[in-house]
DNA sequence: CGGAAACCATTTTTT
DNA sequence: ATGGTTTCCG
């Protein structure tokens, strides 16, 4: 079958170029997905490649799902399904999952996120007596990523700072950090990458498989690769030398993150005999929309020379807009969404707000929901970082690894039951003196002494729970367990008594959690909590973003790349905003970055641009007043309407009165008390008719027009599904009326044996009249009638 | 130990 | 401005 027809010649050549390494260098909005995907079909169903030996590697799981789904609609999706298609995250936690013991992890580790970084990091910094004045956690947690990202062990880093006192003590606190994350049996985000090159070059037996798996390997996305990602993917491609790398060097914009726009620069350096093709034609964009983007990226230094171009037409000019303050920028964007709404010429979802920063959203958000806008909210908290969610995904980390000290501390008091710093001081002392795990010395509290009857009874009570849960998290069935924690802790109740006029949100918040697990309970092939808590734990917010849905959307410039929208508002185009106060000051390098962002925020839109600056906004407060953006003055004059913004800026500083810039002789400019009017009549009417959605203004709160999130596609299914090794047997020849001695419940006699597929239970009777379901597998029952 | 008050950082971007 | 953390006192 011809996968090339429709496609120009450069596209054709990329699908057709199978052996040996390539570099596609796409431009953005140059069919870089289409020729992608055909040409994983043209390998299945050309060139008769296994389906398994196929590697694709994307930036998000959105991403992975989308190219998943858009090979199986060439050659189906029963044959898509057994490619790897994934992140690097994901595709890591995959291989660490099957050998995370040769590291010395137990199969089902934590994966832990920033939050959780913090705390453990803190926890670290005051026990070691450092001043945490002078190494601020944030800054050292950066520190010690993009150590990690350049594959810089603790004990390398302690080589490299020599005498350097402040180095020393990183590379201190650094090492402690990993000491205590395998100890917590927990991994961050880098260590899913670190540890997966360990893995490799300490167990050449796995590499080889991996490698020989692997015959077509596909990244997608590039320059934003960081140093331990492509080590990861020169390892895995040396066999068969069969590397296929997409990206465009103009759209790296993730090196505050670790990622080497030289990986893709150099390319052609590591591989020397690797076929170079360029994508240079767009078919997103109007030509205007593409002269500002090459004319902005264009004052970058470092850069492969190039220039897109398009056979489509000029279209509309580029509108810059000022006005005075963010709440005037906010309104200009609602006005313009009405008024285009109204006259029938665009939906919601043609409409796209991108800013630099997740603290610009806020405005916006309020105007839209004064203007009855719907819109969807990506980025900013997300919603696994929600106290709430937090905490029930706490206890559910505990459940599933007790040795998770970050998780613990987090829910030992909440709901509160009484223990306090003291005694989580004392066992976390004890457990530190005797080497035990936390989880084991808060269990034994009471028999060891470490604390009086009191406060163990509260303890015991804490730890009770957890053994109970854990009972039934061997049932796998995620949905009743989070049911029954939220029951037994009375957590609902928490929420209403502790939480004030937030409660219902927080509330909503668990109930969507709870869908989430239902959802997850439907589509897992076989359920189990470890697996779950992986999916939350790498879920980006970005992967939630259904495009059917006919709503406004609002994110940052970065989690936009690779999307696209008809219209794109871009606000806060500000000096010491975008470019960002940190990136003028750090060099050139960090600026060429923030350019690039610029970059791609203008190539997402396909008719119309909006580019906004304000000449005041408010920063931590107190208001500051801003001057546009050096970006604005690198736009081609031609396609903007910058020309007669200058005369207004011009007339503007005599008069000494600030006004809305406006789009003068463009058919759709509009007067400050036109749109204001506009904007009242919208107001009023809206009022009246939209009831209906739910978006309510109550004071300070702002509710978020919450919108059900329905994954397009099935969750990858997790590979190498064998029964876990390594734990207990469930035993099998109890019967009933037999005495068995529990650890902890003491004595007791069997009332009933109950036999599952996975499992055997005994319902027993203790002796305390207590009667209990037990797994045979783990409750560790001790026979005492013969 | 829990709650109120004072205090502090936060705003660059995220897997 | 806000939300989280520390501190102080009952």
């Amino acid at each position: 079958m011809d996968f090339t027809t429709g496609l120009n010649e450069m596209q054709k050549q990329a699908v057709l170029h199978t052996e040996g390494p390539l570099l596609i260098l796409a431009g953005a909005g140059s069919g870089k997905t289409r020729v992608l995907t055909h040409r994983i079909a043209h390998l299945v169903e050309n060139k008769r490649i296994s389906p398994w030996s196929i590697l694709a590697i994307t930036f998000t799981n959105k991403a992975a799902g989308e190219m998943r789904e858009r090979v199986g609609s060439l050659i189906g999706d029963e044959i898509a399904s057994q490619m790897w298609v994934s992140t690097f995250h994901s595709m890591c936690v995959r291989i660490l999952r099957r050998y995370s013991e040769r590291l010395g992890y137990d199969r089902y580790f934590t994966i832990y996120d920033t939050a959780d970084q913090k705390a453990l990091l803190k926890d670290i910094i005051k026990n070691q007596n450092i001043n945490e004045k002078n190494f601020p956690v944030g800054a050292v947690l950066g520190a010690i990523s993009s150590k990690k990202n350049e594959l810089i062990t603790p004990a390398l880093a302690k080589e490299q700072a020599g005498g350097e006192y402040r180095d020393k003590i990183l590379a201190e606190i650094y090492g402690a950090y990993q000491k205590k994350l395998k100890e917590n049996n927990a991994m961050d985000f880098d260590d899913l990458l670190m540890n997966t090159y360990e893995l490799f070059k300490l167990n050449e037996d796995v590499l080889q498989d991996y490698q020989h798996k692997f015959r077509y390997i596909l990244v997608d996305e590039y320059q934003d690769t960081n140093g331990v990602q492509y080590q990861l993917v020169q390892m895995l491609a040396r066999k068969h030398q069969n590397l296929c790398v997409v990206g465009d060097d103009d759209q790296s914009i993730y090196g505050w993150r670790g990622a080497d726009i030289r990986n893709i620069l150099d390319f052609e350096k590591d591989f020397k005999e690797a076929t170079v093709i360029k994508l240079e034609q767009n078919y997103r964009s109007t030509k205007n929309i593409l002269d500002a983007a090459n004319s902005v990226v264009a004052h970058n230094k470092g850069r492969k020379p190039k220039r897109l171009w398009t056979e489509s037409e000029a279209g509309e000019t580029i509108s810059i807009v000022e006005t005075d303050n963010e709440y005037r920028e906010a309104e200009m964007i609602a006005a313009q969404i009405v008024r285009a709404i109204e006259e029938g010429e665009r939906e919601y979802k043609d409409f796209a707000v991108l800013y630099r920063t997740n603290a610009q959203s806020r405005v916006v958000e309020e105007k839209f929901i004064t203007s009855s806008i719907p819109y969807r909210l990506l980025g900013g908290t997300r919603f696994y970082e929600r106290k709430e969610i937090k905490d029930l995904i706490s206890y559910l980390k505990v459940i599933s690894n007790p040795k998770d000290d970050v998780a613990l501390k987090r829910i030992i008091n909440v709901p509160k039951r009484g223990i306090g710093a003291a005694s989580i001081n004392a066992i976390a002392e004890y457990a530190l003196v005797q080497n035990m795990d936390f989880f084991e010395a808060a269990r034994l509290c009471k028999e060891l002494g470490i604390l009086g009857v009191g406060p163990s009874q509260k303890v015991l009570a804490f730890t009770n729970l957890i053994e109970e849960l854990q009972e039934i998290a061997n049932t796998n069935d995620i949905k009743m367990l989070l049911e029954t924690l939220i029951e037994k802790t009375e957590y609902r109740n928490h929420i209403r008594f502790t939480e004030g006029d937030t409660a219902e949100d927080r509330l909503s918040n668990i109930d969507e959690l709870f869908s989430k697990t239902v959802h997850y309970m439907a589509s897992a092939q076989e359920p189990h909590l470890g697996e779950f808590l992986e999916e939350v734990a790498l879920v980006a917010d970005i992967d939630n973003y259904d495009e059917a849905s006919n709503s406004v959307v609002l994110m940052t410039l970065h989690s936009a790349k690779g999307l696209e929208f008809p219209v794109v508002f871009m606000p806060g185009v500000e000096e010491g905003l975008f470019p960002s106060y940190m990136s003028m000051t750090e060099g050139e390098d960090k600026l060429e970055e923030e350019r690039r962002l610029c970059y791609v925020g203008i190539t997402r839109a396909r008719e119309k641009l909006f580019i906004l600056y304000a000449n005041g906004r408010t920063v931590f407060g107190r208001p500051q007043s801003s001057m546009p953006s050096r970006f604005i003055k690198e736009l081609p004059r031609e396609v903007t309407n910058l020309a007669h913004l200058d005369k207004h800026i011009l007339r503007d500083k005599q008069t000494g009165k600030a006004t809305i810039g406006q789009e003068v002789g463009e058919r759709r400019s509009f007067s400050v008390s036109e749109f204001t009017q506009l904007n009242q009549k919208r107001s009023f009417s809206s009022e009246a008719q939209d009831k209906s959605q739910k978006m309510s203004f109550q004071g300070r709160t702002i509710e978020k027009p919450t919108i059900p999130i329905h994954r397009k596609t099935a969750i990858p299914p997790f590979m190498n599904h064998k029964p876990v090794e390594n734990l207990p047997e469930p035993i099998q020849n109890f019967t009933v009326g037999e005495v068995v001695k529990h650890i902890k419940f003491g004595q007791g006699t069997i009332k009933e044996v109950m036999q599952t597929d996975k499992d055997v239970f005994v319902t027993i009777t203790f002796e305390n009249g207590e009667s209990r379901q037990l797994s045979t597998r783990f409750a560790k029952l001790q026979r005492l009638s013969y």
